[in-house]
DNA sequence: CCAGAAATTTAAAACGTTTGCAATTTTGCG
DNA sequence: CGCAAAATTGCAAACGTTTTAAATTTCTGG
């Protein structure tokens, strides 16, 4: 046990060949003759060759590395995203022959200085951004040190531009309303988070700029706002809404778990939905499936998302477009049962 | 912008020493004079000097990363496992100054030789293996090699020793079947998968035990089998079970997603979960806690486990030790509303 | 058969670091 | 002050690959 890894020299010393030929030859290089090209191949697929990767780093200047700096979390956050997002991500770099850095901030550090050390030390090629703040120092870094990114999400204005991918919740909170609107609904509500996240203006504009779209003065929209990870706030902010004697009939969350709260506290207030209540969420996350009567959502197929920053990425690191990448990805509407026509008898 | 990355001897160079004095001073060697060491370490620290990964990795042989396979995973699989993996992986491997490096099959690869490519290339000090299989050749080439490695999840039997951390899913099961046994349910059932993993065996096994240790002999245990990801066909396995005239009172799934599945089906067939069956999982997936009524199960807390797993690599790594490290988790018990008393009147 | 061109192969430098060993400087002490 | 010992610093090789420029071999046509 314990098997050696081959090297170049070894490989080039039993070919009788030189190491510079073999490299040619296993790079493909018209310039080496095909019989020996073959018959480096052979040797090198039957010793099982593989290139050291930090000696080919070290010259190349190409680790063949994509980084992604993993977002801070909770201790009891239970959610796909991840998942699916390195999933996509790994999906899309292997075609390309690349791979994924996870790298985490220590206690104590911030994701900043993470992606500093990711970028400076020359493990990765570039680097995936994601959860965008409103103001986000990590695109600002990225940006001055020229380093190639592709970011998930998007600030919400920036004198410069740069390479994003996004679900366009503010598509489907338009989307939302209208169908709520059809449905009978006047009185709405939106539950949204105090984070300074980019998305939630983007969603909260999608569903205003709908509202004045429809041009009906009867519409009527209120907003609750909670802390993102506190769950007791949340049940406080929810019941804020539901609790006094105009409520609305329709609530938008700004995401599932939010969304999912309403619903609980709905039935615990022995609200019906939809009977007396519309509810509808966003990210369609596998619990929405299951809480009764089931939540309708909006889909944002996070892998295929993944999927194409990855790619993006390696364009951007390939090629170095003059003009940013951008991609606006519209989610899918995930209609099961929490909406429905308004109540009859509403205040 | 584009600002370029600094290097030892620039740095080494604006301090009129040589790059040898620099490296010590850096790496906190005794023989540089402390003076000389706090001067270096301030112009390092105000040039932002980061070393270079590659170039560090090839002179030492460390390349200070540990290496996931991306388990191959079907179009629209969605739970929280990896994420919360990669993030214990990430939390445990941090405080040693380890990062993660998470390959991926490219379609039509095997696992396997993803993994020998990651530990030929010498892209990881080690690596991490999850999803056990009943034999599974990836251990075994690990193994021949010599290249440190933990194993999430076991073998049934091994003709050799290895490092691995695994959730005690015996131990739960015969949790389950007492919990239950004292309820005064006698009729079980089990619903389990026809995939080759150990821990199917495991679990079966455990809640075997405990029935045998009972020693009851009018305890009876019916079980069903279906493969893992086809949706159908589960719910098919699960009506086998559920609409035969003598039904358990109580059934113990795999895993969450399969006890989802007999509560959907159950509820579908006019069966009031806990009052006419009880149904226990394993996992603690999101989904369990707000499907109706609740589902009892079992939380194996993953994050902390893949911690714990980083912790085992990097001291196998640094340490080399003779015998093989073993940790074996109990899941706790999460009572929801799912299980209860036997129903008084059954066939 | 030979010059010159074309095809093929190779030597050597480079990438940025660590480290064994040697060189230099400083210190201690008679 | 001088000399050995101790403290400090530096030279150069090494890690395994890619690549530039040059060397060698083979081919072509007169």
């Amino acid at each position: 046990m314990t098997t050696r890894v081959i090297t170049l020299k070894e490989l080039a010393a039993g070919l009788d060949l030189s190491i510079t030929t073999v490299s040619r030859a296993l790079a493909g290089h018209e310039q080496i003759a095909l019989k020996t090209r073959e018959r480096v191949a052979q040797a090198a697929r039957q010793a099982g060759y593989v290139p050291n990767t930090a000696a080919r780093t070290l010259v190349s200047g190409r680790s063949g590395f994509v980084g992604l700096v993993l977002p801070i979390r909770g201790p009891n956050l239970v959610d796909s995203f991840l998942g699916e997002f390195v999933t996509g991500l790994g999906e899309g770099l292997v075609s390309h022959g690349a791979d994924l850095i996870l790298a985490t901030a220590a206690f104590g550090h911030s994701e900043l200085s993470v992606l500093r050390h990711v970028v400076e030390s020359g493990r990765a090629d570039g680097v995936v951004v994601t959860r965008i703040a409103e103001v986000d120092e990590r695109l600002a870094y990225l940006r001055e040190r020229g380093f190639p990114f592709v970011a998930h999400g998007r600030l919400l204005d920036s004198e410069f531009g740069y390479n994003w991918l996004d679900t366009d919740g503010a598509h489907a909170f338009g989307e939302a309303f209208d169908m709520l609107y059809d449905l009978g609904h006047r009185h709405f509500g939106l539950v949204t988070i105090s984070e300074l996240m980019t998305f939630r203006h983007l969603r909260q504009d999608g569903l205003a700029a709908a509202i004045a779209r429809r041009g009906d003065p009867s519409v009527r929209l209120d907003v609750v706002t909670a802390p993102r990870f506190d769950h007791e706030a949340r049940i406080q902010a929810v019941n804020r809404m539901l609790q006094r004697p105009d409520r609305p009939t329709a609530i938008v969350a700004l995401f599932d778990e939010l969304a999912l709260t309403v619903m609980e506290e709905a039935a615990r207030a022995g609200l019906g939905v939809p009977r007396d209540l519309s509810v509808i969420g966003f990210d369609n996350i596998a619990a929405s499936g299951y809480a009764p009567p089931g939540l309708t959502t909006f889909d944002a197929s996070i892998r295929q998302c993944a999927r194409e920053i990855a790619d993006m990425l390696l364009t951007v690191i390939a090629e170095k477009p003059a003009e940013p990448l951008t991609r606006l990805i519209r989610p899918t509407l995930v209609a099961r049962a929490s909406h429905g026509p308004a109540p009859r008898t509403t205040s």
